[in-house]
RNA sequence: GCGAGAAUGGCGGAAUUGGUAGACGCGCUAGACUUAGGAUCUAGUACCGAGAGGUGUCGGGGUUCGAGUCCCCGUUCUCGCACCA
């Protein structure tokens, strides 16, 4: 019999959105279960395997926990702006709302090939004003608590792309976009006040079940680290240095201090006759990219102030230099250099010829040994006045106590984390809601007159501005406050901030009077099962946890955390590597599904290995899948005329049971035991393969009464329905239900009592090798094992003339005879 | 350089707390059926060996009655971060 996929998915699809079967009722919030897989990027008008793989396996837990009784929440939605769409648009004159909206047409429709439960209902875009206006509204309340500013920075600006991109937009130093180099620029730009969460941004990651190495890597990038200030005063000035160190311990070991070439204190500080070699050295930095600038093997390279500084611990006079190891981004764009104990200052020092100060002595080496390399360790503490002869890693403490009784500086903690530049010179994003007026400044926009729309007509040529500021209409308005002439704000907002709260706005998105409905989010929120890639380990996860806190402290959720639970898929390459248009090696699933149907593909996809892992695409084992769908489909057509269900019990006692049918009684239940949790944790290779085992044996069911051949083909198409949805529906029909199987989920439990079996065999082994296997009462003692074991020759092979020095017993399992 | 993870048949991959290594699937071999088909069914399939048996989870040590699993040393690969003071 041939397996007809074509009618069975099309005819499953319209029924389910014919009967809205998986439409939610977010007013029931028993049992309630959010789950949510990353919403799509539409920047093609084509699903490829990756998204299949995202969205195929998620949506089967989902609807396995439907299976199981829970009030599910399956939303899907579009991450619609962003430049893709606007490069197309230079490129090709199509409008990007235009090329979006078709895109997002294209892919709905393919997204309701693929069969998932989503509600549909709840579905939404971020380009649709109706969303928009809840970002620019989000922004002026930050604006109001001071979390969103404005300032004058050096930004990350991509030539190609014409834009300023957020520090994690950086890879490598080039644009994660286009892959162009990225420069330095200074801009006047719009920030959100990440860095007042960066403690809670930590704590919280106790709170969340997320994967270990997604926490670490959040974890490096706000980059905590404790240690002090400390104030140099730099002589024959009024002026100050401040730096940040991890270190105090070695501050009696400073011999010169550096400063970033960008820091403003060089321009004051900087000698006349040091001036021309200090600019020029200026103007190289400058020069280099981000790439050449970073490398950890680039030699050290710098020039003297001629300024002199004191350290305040010993009065000490030293130079002050700038270099470009120092970064003007990270603490306070200074540092004080202790060549003796830190690689980058001794490879500097050894360099330019400067004093090198030992203060802390390794443990068994003495005071006048050569240094031949920076010793970081921890030791004792020396040439250090009062503190001399204590661990320097107890030193620390006393040193910050000493600094802060003088006032030469503070203990401070430091973080990685810069605040998220948001301003974009780009189209098609969210406007951001000020006016810039001449003589009041910066003007938020009333709440009143949100949304802020995007004018349609506009020029997208590249010009190193944003090509709102083209568009006299949009750009020119009248102070709210003055009412004299002004302009917006010419910039839109990062998408990613688009994505930051999306899973709030899914909880009632048609309740357009505020960002989302509060009563709403407080019961559903947090997203319970959260599934996306790797890639947004950082920058889209760290955002939204921002997002979250914040709306929690201005009232609008109670919950600390976006999202409880986490879990990346892997990434499907081809050929060991990445699909990507430009490298032409994209895999079209279509392909796929067009052969084998929908059913197949999914669970093809679940089937080829640890969900977590992804994998290198090939086809080779999907006839394996397809062979068993289309056996599970005959199977259920062989038995299509039992259709009385009411006598089926919800469980049998196996004792009256015949031998077949207590056989395959008890396999049914270990399946759905072993099924049910491998599926739970996203472990689909082997909850399919279990399902395979099943059907090897389902053999002897003709041998069995209706009523358990009912029994068991109810609870096997419970455990088709999540991995291969359609499948399941009709084999559910074909027993004689006329309801969806998931409008009464009813048939996803285990009897334990049938679980456990009659025999086990024993492994026999003598000393440590298996030498036989003896098929024992489950249960036995060793006592009832042993005439057994001694009784089988394949043992007393072995122990025959030997003596047995000893005997483990582990029960139902091994019976291991050590002899000499 | 720092951090995280991984390495098991011809292939994808299975193996509760250490307890019968190779589940399930692909491929392969043989056979059956046959309107000769790349369909289906049955049996086999880690390696060496005729067999008894031996050897086997990247390499080398160790702990243990027993190690894919735990500990130490090393190799290779993948992925993050990378002059963070």
């Amino acid at each position: 019999m041939r397996y007809p996929f074509t009618e069975i998915e099309s005819k499953w699809q319209k029924f389910w959105e014919d009967n809205k079967t998986y439409n939610t009722d977010l007013s029931k919030t028993e049992k309630k279960l959010y789950t949510l897989v990353m919403f799509i990027y539409p920047s093609g008008a084509k699903l490829h395997i990756g998204h299949w793989y995202n969205y195929g396996p998620t949506d089967s837990w989902a609807r396995f926990k439907k299976l199981q009784g829970y009030n599910v929440f399956e939303p899907i939605g579009y991450d619609a702006f962003g430049l893709p769409a606007e490069n197309n648009a230079i490129k090709y004159g199509i409008h990007p709302q235009d090329s979006t909206l078709k895109n997002i047409a294209d892919i709905r429709e393919q997204l309701k090939k693929m069969g998932c439960m989503y509600d549909w209902d709840a579905e939404l875009m971020t380009c649709d004003p109706e969303y928009y206006k809840w970002n620019q509204w989000i922004f002026l309340q930050m604006y109001k608590r001071g979390l969103a500013y404005r300032k004058n920075a050096p930004v990350n600006w991509c030539p190609n792309d014409q834009t300023v991109l957020a520090n994690e937009q950086v890879v490598d130093g080039c644009c994660e976009r286009c892959g162009t180099t990225v420069i330095q620029k200074n801009l006047y730009q719009w920030f959100f006040k990440i860095t007042d969460y960066a403690e809670e941004l930590l704590d919280g990651h106790n709170k969340i079940d997320w994967p270990h190495e997604t926490i670490l890597k959040q974890q490096n990038w706000i980059g905590k680290s404790e240690g002090a200030e400390v104030t140099f005063k730099v002589v024959g000035s009024d002026e100050i240095i401040k730096v940040f160190t991890t270190r105090p311990d070695t501050l009696f070991g400073v011999t010169y201090v550096v400063l970033a070439p960008e820091h403003p204190l060089v321009d004051k500080i900087t000698k006349p006759e040091f001036k021309a070699d200090v600019d020029e050295y200026r103007e190289s930095t400058k020069k280099l990219t981000e790439i050449e600038r970073t490398s950890t093997v680039k030699e050290k390279t710098g020039v003297p102030t001629g300024s002199y500084a004191i350290n305040p611990v010993n009065g000490e006079k030293i130079p002050v230099w700038i270099a470009d190891y120092a970064l003007i981004t990270y603490g306070t764009g200074c540092v004080m250099a202790v060549p003796a104990h830190d690689e980058r200052d001794f490879e500097f020092a050894t360099k330019f010829n400067l004093p090198i100060t030992k203060v802390i002595l390794q443990d068994g080496t003495n005071e006048n040994d050569e240094l031949i390399s920076a010793f970081t360790d921890v030791g004792t503490m020396i040439n250090s006045a009062q503190f001399n002869g204590l661990r320097s890693d107890e030193g620390i403490t006393k040193v910050i106590k000493y600094l802060e009784e003088n006032n030469f500086g503070k203990g401070k903690i430091n973080y990685r984390l810069r605040d998220w530049l948001i301003s974009r010179q780009r189209y098609w994003g969210t406007p951001i809601p000020i006016i810039h007026c001449s003589t009041c400044g910066e003007v938020p926009v009333e709440e009143s007159e949100l949304p802020i729309e995007l004018p349609y007509d506009v020029d997208f040529k590249l010009g190193g501005e944003s090509p709102l500021a083209r568009n006299e209409k949009y750009i020119n308005v009248k102070c709210p406050k003055c009412g004299t002439a002004a302009k917006r704000d010419p910039d839109t907002m990062d998408t990613f901030v688009d994505s930051s709260w999306y899973y709030l706005r899914f909880l009632d998105p048609k309740f357009s009077t505020s960002a989302f409905n509060k009563e709403l989010a407080n019961k559903w929120a947090p997203v319970d099962m959260y599934v996306g890639g790797k890639e947004h380990s950082v920058m889209h996860l760290l955002y939204a946890r921002f997002f979250h806190k914040f709306l929690r402290d201005i009232g609008l959720v109670n919950s600390d955390e976006p999202f409880a639970k986490l879990v990346h898929q892997g990434v499907i390459t081809k050929d060991g590597a990445k699909m990507s248009k430009s490298k032409g090696n994209v895999v079209n699933p279509d392909e796929f599904t067009s052969k084998y149907g929908t059913d197949v593909f999914r669970m093809y996809l679940m089937f080829m290995g640890p969900y977590d892992q992804g994998g290198d695409w090939s086809d080779k084992g999907i006839s394996g899948v397809e062979r068993f769908v289309i056996r599970s489909y005959e199977l259920f057509n062989l038995y299509s005329e039992i259709i009385n269900q009411t006598s089926v019990k919800a469980k049998y006692d196996i004792s009256v049971l015949s031998d077949n049918e207590k056989k395959i009684y008890r396999k049914l239940n270990q399946t759905l035991k072993k099924f049910g949790e491998e599926i739970e944790h996203f472990r689909f290779n082997t909850a399919i393969a279990s399902l395979m085992e099943l059907i090897n044996e389902l053999k002897v069911l003709e041998s069995c009464s209706k009523e358990i051949q009912s029994y068991v083909l109810q609870r096997f198409a419970s455990m088709l329905a999540p991995v291969a949805p359609h499948l399941g529906e009709e084999c559910w029909q074909i027993i004689g239900n006329e309801k969806s199987i998931f409008q009464n989920p009813v048939v996803f439990e285990v009897d334990k009592d049938a679980l456990i079996e009659d025999t086990v065999n024993i492994a026999v082994q003598v000393n440590g090798k298996l030498r036989a296997t003896i098929p024992a009462p489950m249960n036995s003692e060793q006592d009832a094992v042993k005439p057994l074991v001694f009784a089988d020759e394949k043992v007393t092979k072995f122990t025959d003339g030997k003596t047995i020095v000893k005997e483990i017993f582990v029960k139902n399992k091994i019976y291991n005879i050590v002899v000499k």
